[in-house]
DNA sequence: CCCCCCCC
């Protein structure tokens, strides 16, 4: 059985294949393949690749390589390419782990076949599960969410010796800018590529991705989760008909207030310097203040050890890390803006890390070389100078455990008080069909409508 | 046969 027709002609959809039958055969689509990871325990050591596959009623299943079938397959199983399984062997779910199916998991074997095909997996009914962000209010904490968005801005990668991280900003129709934080070779590999697209604002959905806390670390992978990049179904044309829309507007995506910012409690600067704070969930406060001077406007930055972000030092090319007790450390420049703000009665100093891209409108490494020559006549630079004395929403976090507070607050996000983000009515936002018929006249999403004929939308 | 759900 390895002709396509043979294939096309034995294939189930993955949730009626019989109980550990091995002769059924899926056609389903690639929407991730793990790097390969080796391991090691008590019993066995080796390498393995997780692969994530959805079939044509959008039912997903986890597949694993192993060893050598990992070289076996190795110009297989591609992200967003359509192949047909034949012989594989279907294995109940470990019930203590996570996984995309409640039930089954697909294991490769020596007589697996795998066949790509041209008779591409549609995603539609595999798109019809993905919610846009405000839904997952709604959700209890810790659901596993498939979600579409915007990306917005794509941060540095974190990492120490157990772990890796990067937060992305992405935002939706009702202008929510929420951070994801991607885990591990998400971080790592997606996160490299999404740093490369990002001033295309691609579309991306999560699939199986988690809400933690609510509010506070928003959402992130899971090591089951999926990033899928410019899908081409119907939710995601409509989504950046909408961002060509916004754009067209000259509307900034990506200046919008956080949700974050737009949850916090607002109080007057004197009561959080006084500490006359009130009880807050996630310890998010803001308040109004001008700036009245800039404390470090000449270098507003520093080296940066990539380990624990704290300050190195920088000879002939190599960092020393006296935290880290490293001699040799990896560093990137990162912002510390030292500002002195006045709100009220009282004036208190604020420093801005990652907020400083919000105020300065560009990222560190742009900020440095666009203003090594001619500084005064940089654009950033003038941005800069040109925020004292105006208006500013400032985004702090404050633990009201901490007994020893620190006199500077660290501003986590900073939106000028005239130019607000635009507000869109949740109506507006709401009816595609407005913007389809707009992109239509307006821009080149026009182009895309008409290929793809679209379906009318649920909603 | 893997199996990390982590963070200011």
């Amino acid at each position: 059985m390895t002709t396509e027709s043979e294939l096309a002609n034995h294939t189930v959809p993955i949730n009626k294949i019989p109980k550990y039958y091995v002769d059924s055969v899926i056609r389903v689509l690639v929407i991730r393949r793990g790097s390969i990871t080796p391991y090691k325990n008590s019993k066995h050591e080796g390498t393995y690749r997780t692969i994530i596959l959805v079939d044509e009623e959008g039912i997903k299943i986890q597949a694993t390589l192993f060893n050598k079938h990992i070289e076996t397959w190795k110009d297989f199983l591609k992200p967003n390419k359509s192949y047909y399984i034949a012989k594989g062997r279907y294995d109940r779910v470990n019930p203590n782990y996570s996984s995309v199916h409640k039930e089954v998991e697909l294991a490769f074997t020596d007589n697996t076949v795998i066949k790509e095909t041209d008779h591409e997996v549609s995603t539609q009914n595999f798109s019809d599960g993905f919610l846009s962000l405000d839904a997952v209010d709604n959700l209890p904490n810790g659901s596993i969410l498939d979600l579409i968005y915007i990306l917005v801005s794509v941060n540095p990668i974190i990492q120490n010796a157990t772990s890796k991280r990067r937060e992305i900003v992405v935002t939706n129709e009702l202008m929510e800018p929420t951070i994801v934080t991607l885990w591990g070779d998400f971080a790592e590999n997606d996160g490299a590529f999404l740093d490369k697209l990002k001033d295309d604002k691609p579309i991306l959905c999560l699939c199986d991705g988690v809400s933690i806390y609510k509010g506070r670390f928003g959402i992130s992978t899971i090591p089951v989760s999926s990033v899928l990049i410019n899908p081409i179904f119907q939710k995601a044309i409509d989504l950046r008909a909408w961002r060509e829309i916004i754009e067209a507007d000259n509307k900034d995506i990506t200046v919008a207030p956080t949700k974050a910012m737009r949850r916090a409690i607002e109080v007057p600067l004197d009561h959080i310097l006084d500490g006359l704070l009130p009880e807050s969930q996630d310890s998010m406060y803001k308040f109004k203040a001008t700036i009245v001077d800039i404390l470090n406007k000449d270098e507003p930055w520093y080296f940066s050890g990539k380990t624990c972000r704290k300050k190195v030092k920088v000879i002939e090319e190599a960092a020393a890390c006296t935290n880290c007790n490293i001699d040799n450390v990896e560093y990137a420049m990162r912002y510390c803006l030292r500002l002195e703000v006045c709100g009220g009665e009282k004036c208190t100093r604020v420093v801005l890390f990652e907020a400083a891209n919000n105020l300065l409108g560009c990222n560190v490494q742009e900020y440095i070389q666009s203003t090594s020559i001619k500084k005064e006549e940089c654009h950033y630079y003038r941005k800069l100078v040109l925020s004292k004395d105006k208006q500013f929403n400032f985004l702090v976090r404050i633990d009201l455990t901490d007994s020893n507070p620190h006199r500077s607050l660290i501003a986590e996000e900073i939106h000028q008080l005239e130019d607000q983000a635009p507000v869109i009515l949740e109506e507006e936002v709401r009816s595609m069909r407005k913007y389809r018929k707009r992109a239509k006249k307006t821009t080149n999403a026009a182009a895309q409508f008409n290929q793809k004929k679209p379906k009318v939308a649920k909603d």
